[in-house]
RNA sequence: GGGCGAGUAGCUCAAUCGGAUAGAGCACCGGCCUUCUAAGCCGGGGGUUGUGGGUUCAAAUCCCGCCUCGCCCA
């Protein structure tokens, strides 16, 4: 393993039999793989060398003490482990490698610190080395270079990704999105914002998102027995229904939420009508995958129209589709029929003759023994049951198949929403069954993915690793490690919260941490509803502060706070955290949240607009001066801390997007406007009289304000001018 | 029964593939608006990291046992 060259970019050495990509850092053309199973990086001749400030610093520091280890200790260093010193003051990086040399060199920490110290002589950009504690080296950067190089540069992503297939939201098209569907959605939006980043202006389809329509599902079967049971009607009738839905300015969503809720204690309520009601279901759900019948039209008219809702309620959040494959086209198009014939073809699917499954086609569990060749596998996934239905796996199996071009059949598409004006306009596709009379203009790079990443919470981790497993039994290895299942926990709801909502709340229940929300109840916080509660909290709040302004400024501004509020919340908790859901906690707008980033960045603004100059400007001013002497002292130490927090967030970034977790950056993102208020609070620009002082301030503004704002956006989130 | 995840301050959460004194926010207490926006800033109290062992220079983090909770599968 370590006769490998390390690659620059990750510190590691592992996986490079898998080798999909070069490592860009590397000026030996080193082999990096590592991160090839998250994300694809391209040859660095290719672009121009961006400097990455933060870590740029660490590769000169690593390559400096892997040379001088390797020449006084003839010790190969396989990685720099950099941790950062507890106070600024200290230095900026902490190297403890001394510590981990400990036992091979048979000498105490403190001694080979010194003696490194010793050793290492000048690095280009650090004004010095100490050993400190135990026997960490800290590391002291020059800070006048290093915030001139920050001042004029904004960084970019060093990697370019391509062919990336990001599947989020998802929603059953039966009824109104909820918080959970909220946190599902931000998150794929905000991973598909990074992943764009390293993209600027090249193909800007490099990166799509896909919304998965499940549109002859039981859940959608569901509301329309509700529609035809329950409410006896027809095609007609449900037209009819629409259109009065439509003249009342009542979301079709929050109707079905009703219904389906309805029908499902109905299912339930008369035990004696128990099974018929039951076979209902079945035969509504069989009319539905079969498609050409007026329970399908009518199934098609309702999803079809709480998939625009659905929509319309997520670019509330600015969150935007590019393709909607839906099921039914799934079903239509055989793609079952093809990826079946593949996988008896690759030999990961065989029929089970005796035991609880004969009859049935299945395959080998990951991690099981398999068949013995006496008994039968027990434990195997049954793909198509005994009596020949396929079950969820088996369509999803197929559908990923297309998802990496790999199943030889396409979606047809048409158009179905328009974002934006000309000339920025972009498509949001749907799929359709292809018409050779009707040719349309159809985008072909959806199902041609290298990388997927599935937005799905962590309740179908199952069902996702069988279709990895599925991918890789069939020879598709390349295919199976670049297939993300972004997991995450569910969004519940507190027993405080369900019972400010009206729900009765068993004692037992109350005692819990929280509660699963649950459609077939009706039991959720609708997103619309949070929304304009959101809205209209703000709103109360902007009316207050800024009477003087227009109704239409207000709004605006009340909606950025607003989105800016929930995605933040949404995106503050690590992935596999539960997020038990509480209205104090979401409406809140003080602390950790997202207005309170958001102000920081308008109270920079402020600066700015009272002196008269505009942040770049500034960033220019700056750059002729030397600042070397204000860096030093206590109030040089807390001015430097700020910019050397600005001159992190690619590599937090980056960090984001290795480890798929968003959380980093709302994290980064708050601490920065910590610091930035805390800069605010203790030097006044304006009435500041040293002007290299003025000018070291107000550049000092600038790049926080800048990183702030690059921060926000990759998570979606826009900045109001006043608030 | 098997698999996955979780247990950290009163509450909600962090803690960079094991690192320096375990950090934030909320809540609570005390200060700061005639100065670039107080959705803010400063200060304070608050911890046996579920529990018992183990590994080592170093454990919230890794290993083993146990307890509790959640989710998934049969």
């Amino acid at each position: 393993m370590h006769d490998r060259p390390a690659c620059a970019a990750c510190d590691s050495r592992e996986r490079a039999e898998n080798v999909a990509t070069t490592c860009r850092h590397a000026q030996s053309g080193k082999i990096c793989s590592n991160s090839s199973n998250r994300y694809q990086v391209a040859a660095a001749a290719q672009r121009p060398r961006t400097p990455l400030v933060y870590r740029t610093y660490r590769q000169i520091l690593f390559e400096r003490f892997r040379a001088v280890l390797l020449e006084k200790f003839q010790v190969e260093l396989p990685r720099l482990t950099v941790e950062e010193p507890p106070k600024v003051e200290m230095g900026d990086y902490a190297l403890p490698i001394a510590f981990e040399l400990a036992r091979t060199l048979r000498k105490a920490p403190r001694k080979i610190a010194e003696e490194l110290v010793a050793a290492i002589g000048s690095v280009p950009g650090f004004t010095g080395f100490e050993v400190a504690g135990a026997g960490y080296i800290n590391c002291r950067l020059d800070r006048n270079a290093a915030a001139h190089a920050l001042a004029m540069r904004k960084e970019n992503l060093g990697v370019a990704l391509y062919d990336v297939g990001v599947e989020h939201t998802s929603i059953n098209p039966n009824k109104a999105a909820h918080v959970g569907h909220l946190r599902n959605a931000i998150l794929g939006d905000t991973l598909t914002r990074m992943l764009r980043v390293g993209l600027n202006d090249r193909t800007p389809n490099n990166v799509w998102v896909q919304n998965y329509i499940d549109n002859t599902g039981v859940q959608v079967a569901d509301v329309v027995v509700s529609l035809t049971q329950l409410e006896g009607m027809g095609l007609a009738e449900v037209k009819r229904w629409m259109e009065a839905l439509r003249q009342r300015n009542e979301r079709i969503d929050f109707a079905c939420w009703d219904l389906y809720a309805r029908v499902s204690q109905w299912y339930e309520a008369d035990p004696e009508q128990k099974e018929v009601r039951k076979q209902i279901r079945l035969d509504t759900l069989h009319a539905l995958e079969v498609g050409g019948n007026e329970t399908a039209a009518i199934a098609d008219l309702v999803s079809t129209a709480i998939v625009r809702r659905h929509l319309e309620t997520m670019q509330r959040l600015g969150i935007e589709y590019d393709f909607l494959p839906r099921e039914s086209e799934i079903l239509h198009l055989h793609f079952w029929d093809a990826a079946f014939a593949l996988m008896k073809e690759k030999g990961v699917l065989y029929q089970e003759t005796e035991g609880k499954n004969a009859g049935c086609w299945v395959m080998r569990r990951a991690g099981t023994a398999g068949a013995d060749g006496e008994n039968p596998d027990e434990e195997a996934k049954v793909i198509v049951r005994s009596n020949g239905t396929v079950g969820y796996v088996g369509k999803d199996i197929a559908y990923h198949l297309w998802k990496f071009n790999k199943l030889g059949l396409d979606f047809g598409k048409r158009e179905f929403r328009r974002y934006g004006t000309p000339p920025n306009e972009r498509f949001c596709w749907i799929s359709r069954e292809p018409d050779p009379m009707k040719p349309e203009v159809e985008p072909s790079y959806f199902g041609k993915a290298t990388v997927i990443y599935n937005v799905i919470d962590s309740r179908q981790a199952d069902p996702q690793n069988n279709v990895i497993e599925a991918l890789r039994g069939m020879g598709f290895t390349r295919e199976a490690d670049n297939y993300h299942h972004f997991s995450y926990e569910m969004v519940a709801l507190t027993p405080r919260c369900a019972m400010e909502l009206g729900y009765l709340v068993s004692d037992e229940d109350q005692k819990r941490a929280y509660i699963e929300v649950s459609g077939r109840k009706g039991f959720g916080v609708k997103a619309d509803d949070l929304i304009d509660k959101l809205i209209a909290s703000a709103l109360a709040e902007v009316n207050a502060r800024h009477p003087e302004l227009s109704e239409q400024e207000r709004q605006s501004i009340a909606s950025k706070i607003a989105v800016g509020a929930l995605r933040y919340y949404m995106l503050r908790y690590t992935r596999n955290t539960v997020i038990a859901f509480d209205f104090e906690d979401a409406l809140s707008f003080e602390g950790e949240t997202g207005p309170y980033v958001q102000y920081a960045v308008v109270r920079a603004a402020s600066i700015f607009r009272k002196a008269g100059i505009a942040a770049e400007d500034a960033l220019r001013q700056f750059a002729a001066i030397d600042a070397t002497a204000y860096f030093t002292g206590e109030d040089g130490d807390s001015l430097w801390e700020l910019w050397l927090l600005a001159s992190k967030s690619v590599y937090v970034l980056e960090r984001c997007i290795q480890s798929t977790e968003p959380a980093y950056l709302a994290k980064y993102a708050f601490q920065l406007a910590q610091q930035f208020s805390n800069f605010y609070h203790r030097h006044h620009i304006l009435t500041e009289s040293d002007p290299t002082r003025k000018t070291l301030l107000l550049a000092t503004a600038a790049v926080a304000q800048r990183e702030l704002l690059r921060a926000l956006g990759w998570m979606g989130i826009e900045v109001p001018d006043v608030m």
